[in-house]
DNA sequence: CCACGTGATATTTCTCTGTATATAACGGGA
DNA sequence: TCCCGTTATATACAGAGAAATATCACGTGG
């Protein structure tokens, strides 16, 4: 159906620093969760994930940046907690507007290319 | 430099089918060698991956469009050889067609994300 | 009829990645 | 003072994926 087309017509951007991806479509869905939580436990619970994945993950964007996207506490009210920073809100927006702007661009020949893809059950 | 930043903001765009990748960046430069050189072999050696590598990802491509991207000889003059067919080059065009579409729509706020990266030689 | 280079597979090995598990530090609250 | 949930980190295990290797099929040219 459309509805699946629609799906899989969907560009992934990744910014890269060096080969390490600086940030791309699970690390920004990672920090969204990560802001409405703050957690970085109960965002990676909240996405399926262990702890530590989610923990590398946000090792690797705090490195790659200007800057820390999530700021960490330990111990506390609640044992600790995490927070996204100044520039990690700004990060993310700005991905979230390239997502868009290019989704936006790509989506008319998007179309015609997903016209040359094979059916659902293919022969 | 300058040029490093422009090797950065590289954005990659994939086209999925289901769950596999029907076509990306490696894929779609796998075809080009292969046009190029007439060989699945010649175009592996070329790109220093493995022949059954190669042959996978023609094997992914030609299972996720509407008909195959390569055809392949055995035997004959040579040994055999490998062709892209017309929608192959078509899907190629379309390909890089799409890349700079997405790069060109992308670019100034990828100059301003680069700005929020961390610097190559990190503290 | 044999040799050659390529496509097409199967098998084995190795490396890498993610997961699971365990432990320590932390600091506010009961 | 003890408890709690979280961050932070190490270690061991399992699975996936890539790579190396080994055959086999094929058909044209010598």
């Amino acid at each position: 159906m459309a509805r699946d087309r629609a799906r899989i017509a969907k560009p992934r951007l990744r910014i890269l620093m060096g080969s390490e991806i600086a940030i791309g479509p699970g690390k920004a869905d990672l920090l969204e969760a990560i802001a409405g939580s703050g957690s970085i436990s109960a965002a990676a619970r909240q996405m399926g994930m262990s702890y530590r994945r989610a923990w590398t993950l946000v090792e690797v964007m705090n490195r790659s940046f200007r800057g820390p996207l999530v700021d960490t506490l330990t111990g506390g009210t609640g044992g600790g907690g995490a927070r996204v920073t100044e520039l990690g809100a700004d990060v993310l927006a700005r991905y979230r507007a390239m997502e868009t702007r290019a989704a936006v661009a790509v989506a008319p020949e998007m179309r015609a290319f997903a016209r040359l893809l094979a059916s659902p059950g293919k022969p």
